[in-house]
DNA sequence: GACCTTACTGCAAGCAGCTTGCAACAAGTG
DNA sequence: CACTTGTTGCAAGCTGCTTGCAGTAAGGTC
């Protein structure tokens, strides 16, 4: 359980930039905080629905698009499929197994490191990983 | 222009396997074989248009589909919108710059590079990039 | 060349994952 | 309490595919 003023700093964060604080708001970001990372919109409606049943998933779209354009939360496409959604504070790029669909970490130096490298070649730089890279994870490059 | 063999042999092996030659796969493989690489199925049903008026897009994806079986083709996604598909012969990891969409390559043995690095920390493995990386082309990393 | 099997095609419909338009509602301000 | 305006729920729309199906036609056989 997140400590209750995370969730209220927020919210008067909204208040601030003249947004309006709702029971639907506060019960997303409680859920987001409180929740595991790589959740999808339509996960977060699921657990939403067990504090307040009837918000509909497009308030839920349209929260994290109003969280996302303040910072507070990211979303990555993890392969086919929904997006998932995390706070920026964990942001950090994914590797995807392709197989069995174990999500890995990659570490930020790691992925500076390998900017740093395309840069000197292409002069492109990495950035923000909005998509998580394909693999295979240990268990299913050993077993293929 | 591609020589009229390659089209005609890959013709030639979909019948060994018991597929079926008709106009409209040779229409796509000839778009195919001489297009550029990164088109979307439905700049190649375009395409294909310009000889065949009437072949409908779900022609070409089932097509692509077996050749893709086949080893043929392979499609990356570039970030949001269609996937794009290519010769597998040209197969390499994109990386697409997130502001003006350019798209550039990763070499091969750059990319094993990083494979084998992430290998030693979290065992994962990168494969064969359905996914392009997200990144910012020279420019558009300057005016940033 | 006729015949027959069965792959292929076009069309319409369906589906996932969002996004948009709109009328009803309700925060927050004076 | 009234009023403004952001927020919500719902229905409909949109993109990028995928599926079901009846009709067409490759390609092997006689």
């Amino acid at each position: 359980m997140p400590r209750p003023d995370v969730i209220e700093l927020t919210l008067d964060a909204i208040r601030e930039q003249g947004g309006r604080v709702t029971d639907q708001r506060r019960a997303i970001l409680r859920v987001l905080f409180e929740g595991s990372d790589h959740v999808t919109a339509d996960d977060l409606a699921t657990r939403v629905h067990e504090q307040l049943p009837d918000v509909h998933v497009t308030t839920v779209y349209r929260f994290l698009d109003t969280l996302a354009e303040m910072g507070l939360v990211t979303h990555v496409h993890l392969g086919h499929g929904p997006a998932v959604y995390h706070l920026s504070a964990h942001r950090h790029a994914h590797v995807v197994c392709e197989r069995c669909g174990e999500i890995g970490v990659i570490d930020d130096a790691v992925l500076r490191g390998w900017s740093d490298q395309l840069e000197q070649g292409s002069g492109f730089r990495l950035v923000d990983q909005h998509f998580a890279f394909a693999g295979l994870c240990r268990g299913c490059s050993a077993e293929a």
